[in-house]
DNA sequence: GCTTTGACTTCAAGTACTTGAAGTTCCTAC
DNA sequence: GTAGGAACTTCAAGTACTTGAAGTCAAAGC
């Protein structure tokens, strides 16, 4: 991005929210050189991310969610590679980050299916409705099987 | 579910590839009691799973899905044993398995469109379109202030 | 029966975070 | 401008696995 005259900055939350790493994380891998350290604030401790940061933690994350290793990424960063720089290579990364938060957020919606059905079973078995709660058990069965599924 | 008379059994390797949780977690979780202690061949030390050791299991990986604690998972085990007097410590445990899961789904729901603003970015850098990649770049700290916001 | 190959075993150490404590700093509100 | 709370900071300890080493067991081929 960079159009390098940007003079937004964003805390360690927005970076965590927007990136979708915990700022724990952010900090972790500060720590162990996976990225530079990021700039304090004039007269504070805390860091201030730009959208040049962004961009690179974004560009991290599809990393993490590749399942490479730290040390891994921490060579590739070491031999100055910010991302990519082309615009065609940047959408490439970018589309293949849509579809993983896609599929993320199926598996989080079918999850809360799960959870939803389970815990009717057990207002149900506290209810009393052995009926109900025997039938809700057989659904819980089948939606574990989708949520199998879909994870490969 | 569990007729008593099963003879099948089935290897670790099986077990794993049944339920999706790595061979590794199932001696994990065995070792942490958050399952029961598997029984064992004849004359080896080879863990040998029935039916209802799968069952278990795969609705352990549900719960682990959700994101639960190892503890929590315990806990839950222990009282699914204890049957229908557990029903409100369980709903306890999901209830908030279930704002967890909302909260979740939120945040995928901003990285999306953060990540859909990105992508918006390059096809029109791509295109050569200046002016509508600039009022992009200001998107994303729009974003942020928007997350601020919905705190209040 | 014997041998080899590969899957299994335990246990210790490693990995990638995460959480908690204790102490700043920023922001809002009076 | 100052009081209070939320958000930030570091650092140490905890969590949830995973990997590797060294040894045991089982099915297949000779």
């Amino acid at each position: 991005m960079s159009t390098g005259t940007t003079q937004h900055t964003y805390t360690i939350k927005e970076a965590s929210a927007l990136t979708g790493l915990p700022a724990s994380t952010l900090r972790y891998y500060e720590s162990i050189g996976v990225i530079a350290p990021i700039p304090r604030g004039a007269s504070s401790k805390h860091r201030m991310y730009d959208e040049d940061d962004l961009d690179q933690l974004l560009w991290i994350a599809c990393l993490a969610a590749t399942g490479m290793a730290v040390s891994d990424m921490r060579k590739y960063v070491a031999n100055g590679q910010r991302g990519p720089s082309a615009a065609s290579e940047q959408i490439e990364l970018l589309t293949v980050q849509q579809q993983r938060l896609a599929i993320e957020a199926e598996q989080v919606a079918l999850r809360q299916r799960y959870v939803r059905i389970k815990l009717d079973f057990w207002h149900a078995t506290e209810a009393g409705d052995t009926e109900r709660a025997e039938l809700l058990s057989g659904e819980a069965r089948v939606l574990a099987d989708e949520l199998k599924q879909i994870k490969k």
